[in-house]
DNA sequence: GATAAACACAACATCAATGTTGCAGTACAT
DNA sequence: ATGTACTGCAACATTGATGTTGTGTTTATC
């Protein structure tokens, strides 16, 4: 039961994450029972609460590296790598919907590979604004700071919203504002 | 000592708060602590962890509450009242950095309370759009998750930025993007 | 059909958090 | 000085989550 046992493997994962997004603390057993399998299910195939947040993280990071390579952030046209990227992260984030900044604090591995792909999209942006592409009196930081407070917001609270237009959407909102003029 | 009684019962919420914000799940027994009063203590104020949470909730829609009234939204002119509204809100979600909308789900009371105010900012942001400020092929919806996202940015991860400079780069990113034409 | 793996179920021990109570000490007001 | 209000400390019972183990059953594979 091979092919079951991964099926059943990735559903607790998901929707472990699913439950840990609106409640860090939600228990075992509802991860469990959410995921329609037993109690002990689950602690066999992670021996701890952390083991599987360990494999909740993992997956998520696994997710956000394959968008991050194939955006090519450091080699395409800022637009392009930028629309690439937002559509690839949105749906990452709305599948793994986890605060990883809060959460993978106790987890110095997990941390280190979040911290290393955030580096790899502040020198995105940064580029963006050496190549002009944003105004010169924003400061880098802020400007990535704002690019991820838009991702999680039209992933999180615009669910509806596909992909494309979500970052369209974003895109949009993070180059020219909502302003008129 | 109702003095001490009513600076150690501000104390409990504020350190509490905090805690609660990084740890949604931390104990009674580490917020006693890190508020540096007993556990028995706190217990004595708080019949139970729901009730400690009800005052952390109440307290922080007290403050914002005053903050929306003072901005005048439906009144003051539409940038004035942005302005407003940002200098007083960026204080007060860093005073109390608790994600209200998913921890307020168990208090009927206080999340009829945020959604009242919620409403309030909403029908802003309507009014925005109405009076030509917004770009007319702006949702107002996305319009109000741009600038609740924006907020908390800056308020959470830019903790050193004061609240007038804040609500100057809020508003104009919000306004204007951070885009170079 | 035999085998092996994975499962649900039940039962158990353990531990951390919660909430309560009694007691002694301390600051303050009258 | 005396009563009142608050506190810290220790001890306790209770509960819910965690993690483990054993048994019987299902199911794919050989």
């Amino acid at each position: 039961m091979r092919a079951d046992a991964a099926r059943n493997l990735t559903s607790v994962l998901r929707t472990g994450a699913r439950l840990l997004a609106e409640d860090p603390s939600a228990s075992m057993a509802a991860i469990a029972a959410a995921a329609g399998v037993d109690r002990t299910t689950v602690h066999r195939r992670f021996a701890n609460r952390e083991t599987l947040l360990r494999a909740v993280f993992q997956a998520k990071l696994d997710s956000a590296e394959r968008v991050l390579d194939e955006a090519r952030l450091t080699e395409a046209p800022v637009p392009v790598a930028l629309h690439r990227y937002l559509e690839g992260i949105i749906p990452v984030s709305r599948e793994w919907p986890l605060d990883t900044r809060r959460m993978m604090q106790k987890d110095p591995e997990a941390n280190a590979r979040r911290e290393a792909q955030s580096a790899r999209l502040s020198a995105f942006v940064q580029r963006a604004c050496d190549e002009g592409y944003l105004r010169a009196d924003i400061d880098a930081a802020w400007a990535r700071a704002v690019l991820d407070a838009l991702v999680d917001s039209i992933a999180h609270r615009f669910p509806a919203v596909d992909a494309p237009q979500a970052a369209d959407l974003v895109a949009d909102a993070f180059l020219r504002g909502v302003g008129a003029v």
